[in-house]
DNA sequence: TTTGTTGCAAAACGTTTGCAGCCTC
DNA sequence: GAGGCTGCAAACGTTTTGCAACAAA
């Protein structure tokens, strides 16, 4: 996706999202936005207050609620790696899964057809299917020789 | 199967984890996986610590360090949802994925065989799998109808 | 006897909250 | 002008850690 399009089209969605809750157009959202949309991978929304502009400084107490609004409006997806949030972008992209290594807590991508078929045709009863998330557990390559040597 | 039956199992499995760790079977270690084998759910290791029985206290730090114990040996599964870690007994029981409300947080197991064909089977190169999570995110009934009325 | 484990309390960690001042609408 | 938002620091809830006493091997 072209790069300009891409925060053309995502501010068009955050502005919307805003407008339909009756919140606030706010400069902070729109820069945490740009920033977001410019990041590659999954990170917390302390690596994210870390990128912040110095030329404009934000708030981590910003940094985290305009994460969650992000979330609300689709534009980011969350993960809940060893005990923290990882975010990362959800526009512009393709539909992916994670395989997260259980010692290092690195995450990587994966797409398969018959995953993303059976999770979202699969029946849910009472319950409204927002997002599917497949997540495989296991260790990588590094973790796997680290642990062992050490035995 | 038959409640003696799988007790006596996993306490082969936790033996031989044990040993073949050159960890030590401590007694605290055996109540928690007893107390592991008959609850049924998803809980916090601090629900776990209320259950412990009152005529063997154990400590809160042991809880959490034997239920790390546990998921190493293979007898529980460890979930993040909502900023904690809930665990639920991995022995005895049939495979399955979870759908999480968004809304208030609860899990519901259900069972698919081509999601669960899909993942088990995916390539993950470089990646030893150990166990595939599927999370399905959305809103329950409850949680839909009290948002709604909100508005 | 060695060394892993327990229990306690304190600390750490990521995240949320209360509040005063500010800015969008 | 009303009320949502920001920034700061303090508070929060969960989990981990340091350490001394204990107990499994």
């Amino acid at each position: 996706m072209d790069e300009a399009v891409k925060h053309t089209e995502a501010k068009a969605v955050l502005d919307s999202y805003i407008e339909g809750q009756g919140k606030r157009k706010t400069p902070e959202r729109y820069v945490i936005m740009d920033i977001v949309l410019d990041t590659d991978g999954h990170h917390s929304a302390d690596e994210f207050y870390a990128r912040m502009p110095q030329t404009f400084p934000i708030s981590r107490a910003t940094v985290y609620s305009t994460l969650n609004l992000l979330e609300e409006a689709g534009l980011v997806y969350s993960h809940q790696v060893q005990g923290r949030t990882l975010y990362e972008r959800a526009f512009g992209i393709e539909p992916h899964h994670h395989y997260i290594c259980k010692g290092c807590g690195r995450i990587w991508n994966f797409k398969n057809k018959s995953v993303e078929e059976a999770a979202t045709t699969c029946r849910t009863p009472r319950f409204r299917k927002m997002r599917c998330s497949v997540y495989i557990y296991g260790i990588c390559d590094v973790c796997h020789a680290r642990i062992y040597r050490l035995k």
